[in-house]
DNA sequence: CTGTTAGCGCTTTCAC
DNA sequence: GTGAAAGCGCTAACAG
């Protein structure tokens, strides 16, 4: 049915040793024998068994990428970034594929389908994203990855804080401080960077700052909250943090419903600082429909900097996570084009992009 | 090093055959039996090599996606969507992997992750967007593609064109006519959204209608086009057309450079038409740049409804794609979960969206 | 219900 | 430079 080495070999009239070493070349063949073996695979089209080989040579040519949700433009741009540095060279049998997986944000999920790209003992795995703490499955992601990492898969982490160095280390740790060793983290300043922001609204005279964020339990929707409550303790408002701060999930109608309820807890509201972009786009709909001019009466900031953000009206005041940059570079980590930073862990930058939707207020 | 099959079954004291039995869950054994192989499974952490697996078996969990570009929400909407399909039920056992491959819209490299793919002996294959029309791979694509749905791999195009029955049936062709109805095939209606679109426009008044759209040869761009012609047509103003269509690469800075082109060719230009929603945004920021107001100036109309349209101020008048049915049935008919439609051709239907980019022409 | 016996298609020593 | 042979780890008849 389908055309093995052994039909090749035995087209070309010489062994299935020989046929193997001209397709891997990396060992020395004669030219003729070389020609006569390509004919042969060319005339029966010929393509390797990727399952006989990888079990064969104990080696495989998938690297998994775990995100929440290749539809958010976030995850989309990471993914894409990883993607390219992944597949190069594919045309010359160099580069590897892309497994990208949804997981939701679930922990469950993830473990999962790291079970599964284990599985396919996966040359290397990509998690992205913040990490979701405090499930029953949050350690056993961790304990995963350890394990991966034990077994000689390239673990990346892309956006989330590094693995605790040893939490549960008991039995059998004598390796697991090693392992977590193994696995390198491209941490986003998340902290920082909203840190930043909130003091740019500070620095405006916003006084009145509403915050709409995400789930609780999520390293990211921490992170930057504490940027943010930072600013405004420095700004002796740290009082305030807790009433204006209204917790959603990521989505844009929740952005939408939290600012009406932040409207509702204080009418007086000046800024609307969002965890994300697309939050703010919701805010900036609520705003609006309330009939508040952005920002003239409320400014309104978000996080990310995703491509629609330049383009919201009025442009949207963010923080800039540079994503392809930082895809494309646990692409190349997984891949061992780049070797990993001192430590295991690199902070990637947060700018702040100062826009039309943040002004001072009004009575400034 | 790592756990196998023959260590859990000396663990277990029972033969090979019978702790695969209790994994695959597919064959009777003893309760008993059963909790001794799975204790086993549990202290020695065992994880089945998915390559022996699927080299015994002649099975794979692979599904292959293609797509141009997964930061695109285009294709991420519709790679989002499948993936869940084709996932689902990996917490049983049930479900495949999902290997997503950006192609950037080249066929070569189509046809690279095809090959890739059928390396893999991928159970299944699904191809978004529209197709890149005379290249050299463009033949070889749909050759391929023939190829593995011949072997046994489902191949599903969603949002291309079907396959041209058999262009090139010579020599080896007994077989290709049944492969090609082997594919199932999920069209848009790009022609009749766009006409549609264009018809919405003229009945608004507007005669002056400049179009700015993609590469030439692309299907999408050609029937976006047809659709936008024939409605020119149909309203007499066929001529005006070709002057007033300008091609760029889909991306916002094009759909901006193209628009000032068009100024530049017609000045009392009334309406801009988009052939997709990204170029629509790069036209009103040229326009709003220019001076001019949308929709009081002139009028903007994009395509596909993606998510970000309705934010734009105004919002979009666009064509909405169903695109997360549109993935999601092509993950199912790709799991074989669906069963396909008759004649493997379903047209996905485009709907309209007038918005409030779009009003009468100031004159009217 | 369980064990034995063959492979699945390829890579890789080890000889020649 | 090339061939023969021994697996890689698993599943699938085939016996019992």
């Amino acid at each position: 049915m389908t055309v093995t080495l052994a039909d090749v070999a035995a087209r070309a009239g010489v062994s299935a040793a020989t046929v193997s070493r001209v397709l891997n070349g990396n060992y020395p063949v004669a030219g003729t024998t070389r020609e006569r073996v390509m004919r042969a695979v060319n005339d029966l089209e010929y393509v390797v068994n990727g399952h006989a080989r990888a079990l064969a040579a104990a080696t495989s040519d998938l690297v998994g990428v775990l995100v929440n949700d290749v539809a958010d433009p976030f995850f989309g741009i990471l993914a894409s970034a990883a993607q390219t540095e992944i597949g190069r060279g594919s045309e010359h049998g160099g580069g590897k594929l892309a497994v990208v997986c949804n997981t939701g944000g679930s922990p469950e999920a993830e473990l999962n389908y790291l079970t599964l790209l284990q599985r396919q003992r996966a040359a290397g795995v990509i998690l992205t994203g913040g990490a979701v703490e405090g499930t029953e499955h949050t350690h056993a992601v961790a304990d995963k990855l350890a394990r991966l990492a034990a077994d000689g898969t390239k673990v990346v982490l892309c956006g989330r804080p590094p693995l605790p160095p040893d939490e549960f280390s008991g039995e059998e740790s004598a390796l697991e401080n090693d392992d977590a060793a193994a696995v390198t983290t491209l941490a986003f300043d998340n902290r920082g960077g909203a840190r930043r922001l909130t003091e740019h609204l500070l620095t405006l005279g916003h006084r009145r700052i509403g915050y709409v964020t995400g789930p609780a339990n999520r390293t990211t929707t921490r992170d930057r909250l504490d940027g943010h409550r930072s600013a405004l303790a420095d700004g002796g408002l740290a009082v305030t943090a807790d009433r204006l701060t209204v917790h959603g999930d990521y989505s844009r109608a929740s952005g939408y419903d939290a600012t009406l309820e932040l409207l509702r807890r204080d009418p007086d509201l000046t800024a609307v600082v969002a965890a994300n972009d697309t939050i703010a786009l919701g805010a900036c709909a609520a705003l609006r429909e309330r009939g508040m001019r952005i920002p003239q009466d409320v400014s309104v900031a978000g996080f990310d900097d995703l491509p629609f953000s330049i383009d919201a009206t009025p442009a949207l005041t963010t923080v800039r996570l540079p994503l392809h940059e930082a895809g494309a570079r646990a692409g190349r980590l997984v891949m061992g084009l780049e070797s990993p930073p001192p430590g295991g862990v690199a902070t990637v930058r947060a700018e702040l992009m100062a826009r039309a939707s943040t002004a001072p207020p009004a009575f400034a």
